[in-house]
RNA sequence: GCUGGGGUAGCUCAGUUUGGUUAGAGCGCCUGAUUGUGGAUCAGGAGGCCGGCGGUUCGAGCCCGCCCCUCAGUACCA
């Protein structure tokens, strides 16, 4: 026990894996991130809840969670033996707040932004510390809930100066009507769903071939894959090429005929119905480059037709989507009922049949409605995709779904995305409650665009110094201090110890703040004061080399009358901003 | 989790091939030239458990083993 030393061990200043501190410039940048979606949602009339950080186990996880289904949370036993843990996602809160708030008037609309903690792998944008914003209308079916969520997502970018942005939507009905559409088995829906969600960020192939014998990834690794038989496979090849083959062959056919003819609605509707499954098809072989396009007359016609739709995207996918749907109707009808699974009566494959129908169907519909909407709501429809290959992770959603991709940091995939979970509520009150929720990662997003210089980087939010060259002044400088500060404009006085006026325009600088308040005996006598431009000084640095020149170069700065000083600062202020 | 790259000064990295006394560079930082002016320039200075633990050796930044961290890809993601 005899230590001879007793040297203070050191402490390493380290965070925990995965956590990280937020510089000022960093924390300013996220917090304008975060006040611009506050305000959006606010003035959509959402309003704002907060829920404690901690929560019991059974409310983040369900009555029966198992082990591994906790490895990737922050979980504990607390005080008083209480297993808990840090939430991981906002939404479990919300839907405990509303089932244990019976007098709640409903539709209930709020948004949050809260920390949430989740044992991830941290990665670039990725922490196990992170902020969520949150928006949810809960209470409501209505498919105005959605489109306004999408609406104000809209917005938000919009006010972010980030116009290169686009929400791609869906309805989990048609994919899961269309499993049940084509026969794939129920157990299997998931993975199938699991992998065609890879398509954004993996490609095409990569996605047929985990849909089969699987693929190898850059670094070597297997990938293991579904094994699917082929059948299937084309079949959700054609599903997924119906977004992609309406922007390539628009694009390509454009080019070669320069087509612009006014068509009537009847047309087009002819033209899904009719030619379009075959239309895929041949699109499907060209682009796998076996052959040509190869079309007859007819169709040929009935695409260029349809080329030149010029307003009507949107409602082009769902009608593609429709047709997709009557030509599997016309081949079931016909006895072309591929493979359903041989163990199957078939009775039973017709009730399996009709339900994907009707499911799918209902998809469309919906999303019809949300169009609609978002057209009343201003939204300009070139924001907003209907994309039917878009899935969303999360188990719990199972109706339209929708993700937000910046075109300008595509790399970190969606940055604002949701959709419709009627079930969540369930959990806690048995019933169920229709709703539908929204969810930004803002940390994740503020990685992105600081990295690509997307957003404003200040260090400091002070827009005035007051350097403090002679001590036998400070209640002068306290007292201009005060006045800058009652008008309205951040303001701090130089607090360091050092009289060295050199060191304190230096600091000036290295703050990043843009003025200079400028006070010593010569102002003093004269009832004057100068303010210098640190912005326009730094311009002129550029230019100047000769030490004793740049001391010269005074245009950056005034001496006024201290009567005079906060109108300059103002107008001072109000053009370095702009 | 899996596959691969990496960890040496605040940052970016050299040094590891072939083990050998005091571990280097650039940038940054501090002090001064310059206590009434940021940049540039000049002079000086501080700053290293060479990721950690164990092993081999007279001797390890370098060789061996285990672990940790980190970057990229990928899987999972309520």
């Amino acid at each position: 026990m005899s230590k001879k030393k007793n040297k203070p061990k050191k402490i390493r200043p380290e965070v925990l894996k995965g956590f990280k501190d937020y510089s000022p410039r960093e924390e300013i940048a996220r917090q304008k991130i975060v006040s611009v979606f506050k305000e959006v949602f606010e003035s959509f009339g959402f309003s704002p809840l907060q829920t404690p950080a901690l929560e019991k186990i059974e409310v983040l996880k369900g009555a029966d969670y198992g082990e591994d289904n906790l490895a990737t949370i922050f979980n504990f036993t607390g005080p008083e033996k209480v297993e808990m843990a840090l939430r991981f996602e906002l939404t479990a809160s919300l839907a405990r707040f509303v089932a244990g708030n019976h007098e709640l008037p409903l539709p209930f609309r709020r948004y949050q932004f809260a920390p949430v903690w989740r044992v991830d792998k941290p990665g670039f944008g990725r922490y196990r510390e992170f902020t969520q914003f949150d928006i949810d209308s809960v209470g409501t079916a209505s498919m105005l809930a959605d489109a306004e969520i999408m609406a104000a997502i809209c917005k938000s970018f919009e006010k972010l100066n980030l116009p290169n942005y686009k929400i791609r939507f869906s309805n989990r009905k048609i994919l899961n009507g269309l499993a049940k559409m084509i026969g794939i088995p129920v157990e299997k829906a998931p993975d199938v769903f699991r992998v065609i969600d890879k398509l954004e960020k993996q490609g095409l192939d990569a996605v047929i071939k985990e849909l089969g014998a699987g693929r190898i990834d850059k670094s070597g690794d297997k990938i293991p894959g579904l094994n699917m038989d082929n059948e299937h496979i084309i079949l959700m090849r054609e599903y997924i090429s119906v977004y992609d083959l309406i922007v390539t062959a628009k694009h390509e056919l454009k080019k070669e005929h320069d087509i612009n003819v006014e068509i009537s609605d009847d047309d087009i509707a002819n033209f899904f119905v009719n030619y379009n499954p075959t239309a895929i098809r041949y699109f499907i072989k060209r682009e796998g480059r076996e052959e040509g396009i190869g079309l007859g007359e007819e169709q040929s016609t009935a695409i260029r037709n349809f080329l030149t739709i010029k307003k009507e995207d949107q409602l082009s996918v769902l009608r593609y989507a429709w047709s997709f749907m009557v030509e599997r109707i016309n081949k079931f009808q016909s006895g072309e009922l591929g493979n359903f699974g041989d163990n199957k009566s078939s009775e039973e494959i017709k009730c399996v049949f009709d339900e994907g129908i009707k499911e799918y169907s209902t998809g469309l519909f919906e999303l019809n409605e949300i169009r609609k909407y978002l057209e009343y709501l201003n939204v300009p429809e070139e924001k907003t995709i209907i994309d039917i290959t878009v899935v969303r992770g999360l188990g719990y959603y199972t109706g339209p779904v929708f993700e937000t991709y910046l075109d300008d940091v595509p790399e970190i995939g969606s940055v604002f995305s949701g959709g419709r979970y009627d079930s969540l509520v369930a959990r806690f009150s048995g019933k169920k409650m229709p709703a539908v929720g929204a969810s930004a990662g803002v940390d994740r997003l503020l990685a992105a665009l600081l990295s690509k210089k997307l957003i404003s980087a200040d260090n400091t939010v002070s827009e005035v110094l007051v350097t403090a060259m002679d001590s036998e002044f400070s209640g002068e400088y306290i007292k201009i201090l005060n006045e800058i500060r009652d008008a309205g404009i951040k303001a701090e006085i130089f607090l360091g110890e050092t009289r060295n006026f050199t060191k304190q325009v230096k600091y000036a600088d290295r703050i990043g703040v843009p003025i200079a308040v400028i006070l010593g005996s010569e102002e003093f006598e004269n009832g004057q004061i100068t303010i210098k431009n640190l912005i326009a000084g730094r311009e002129q640095a550029k230019e100047v080399s000769d030490r004793e020149e740049w001391l010269k170069a005074e245009n950056i700065q005034v001496t006024i009358d201290r009567k005079e000083m906060i109108d300059y600062l103002k107008k001072l202020l109000s053009k370095i901003k702009s």
